[in-house]
DNA sequence: TAGTGGTCTAGACCACTGC
DNA sequence: CAGTGGTCTAGACCACTAA
């Protein structure tokens, strides 16, 4: 597997950065040292920088330079894309998930209205709580088209069901909607989660898209009030 | 003010996806069509296209070419970086900004801590809430650095904040980091919110950043429960 | 004024798609 | 196979910043 050209540059100057080559608050070389170091066009230094910037890594000024931001400030996952197991890996918790529910369904109004599937299709249901430190507090309840996701076992649940659709099934996922708001606590909540007393959640809805931008997951997750919590980056595109 | 060549571009394909000469799930023409078309080197086109990409517009397929997405699906604020004003138009109805306090104060541990302002230095404190049909049911304060904002009124706070820094002050905004998560309500929110009963608000913190990282704003936004909403639109980065 | 990043051009070759 | 988007090049001119 080949890399290309721009993205080898952009991680060994990403490598410089993490390794404290070029501290925050430095300016990176100009551009057109760079293609010299680099022996490569402008353009080609270009995209790597870009990239540097959107992943907010560095601050392009127009007329000034590149310069490198404070790493430990915004190195935060892209939000959105982020499963519950990377999640849990990072925060260093005992973490488990538990799978309430597996099968075959075919879709009810809510579901063929989100998922987009003609009525006669199937498709997976799972219903899985996350227990972090003891506590239940994340009902997850997921929906996949059948066409796209032709197998799902109970391990495949309970480990994580993103890594098996990118690295077994090797489909490409390409991006995710999400809609939050706070909703009144159903019987389905207090049967799996642990409440501790609320009468609300938080529901995050996700909807997953193809890279031929077809829809083919549907997520709602529901987390105990008090344990939600969401970082976002958003860069300004003038 | 001249525009771009791209941005003028992809402002003419959007408005043809707007008006419905591109429908969902056509292909736009490809990349060389475009470039003569427009009279300009692929490299340009290809500009306007990426941008469309990163904004939900079209998906682009290697070998394929570019399809249209179904725009009402997506069309919604790029995440972070919209203000009450903007919201308040988009959503077409009644809203109002009532002002409480406003004041030049120096920064007490936590507005130090959150905006790094030496503690010498002072900053502007706005407390303002939003009304909707009539319902006080959003409380925002503003934190500044005065080095950055000089002078704020009645009058600007009422309006928008944001449009009076970037076209009066000519600040570029670039940046912004969010956290959210849900809290229990304080003798502030009963005291400038129509709570309805409600004992948590959402919290969203909100840093601002400056064309040359500098941070310039910190705001704490409280909404109540249940007319919080937020969406999210996030692109995977292979 | 010299140097920076932002835009733009007119080519080129590649990997992938569909027929 | 022809056509698509992805990468890359070696130039050019521009707007902005700082000395």
């Amino acid at each position: 597997m080949k890399e290309n050209k721009f993205l080898a540059i952009y991680n060994d100057l990403l490598l410089q950065i993490r390794k404290g080559t070029f501290q925050p608050n430095d300016k990176l070389p100009s551009e057109n040292e760079l293609s010299q170091q680099y022996q490569t066009s402008r353009e080609t230094i270009r995209k790597a920088l870009n990239l540097l910037s959107e992943h907010g890594y560095i601050q392009k000024i127009k007329g000034k330079g590149s310069i490198v931001l404070d790493v430990g400030k915004y190195d935060f996952p892209v939000s959105g894309l982020v499963s519950f197991k990377e999640l849990a890996q990072k925060m260093r918790k005992p973490a488990r998930t538990i799978v309430h529910e597996l099968e075959i369904v075919k879709p009810d109004e809510y579901i063929r209205k989100h998922l987009s599937v003609p009525n006669k299709d199937e498709v997976w249901k799972v219903i899985r709580s996350r227990e972090i430190e003891g506590e239940k507090i994340i009902l997850d309840k997921d929906f996949f088209h059948r066409k796209f996701v032709p197998l799902l076992t109970r391990d495949i649940c309970e480990d994580s069901i993103y890594e098996y659709i990118e690295k077994e099934l090797k489909l490409k996922i390409s991006f995710a909607k999400k809609e939050m708001f706070v909703d009144q606590v159903t019987d389905e909540d207090r049967k799996y989660l642990d409440l501790n007393g609320y009468e609300h959640v938080v529901v995050v809805k996700n909807f997953v898209y193809l890279e031929d931008a077809s829809l083919f997951q549907f997520t709602e997750s529901r987390h105990r009030l008090d344990k939600f919590r969401f970082v976002d980056f958003a860069r300004r595109t003038h």
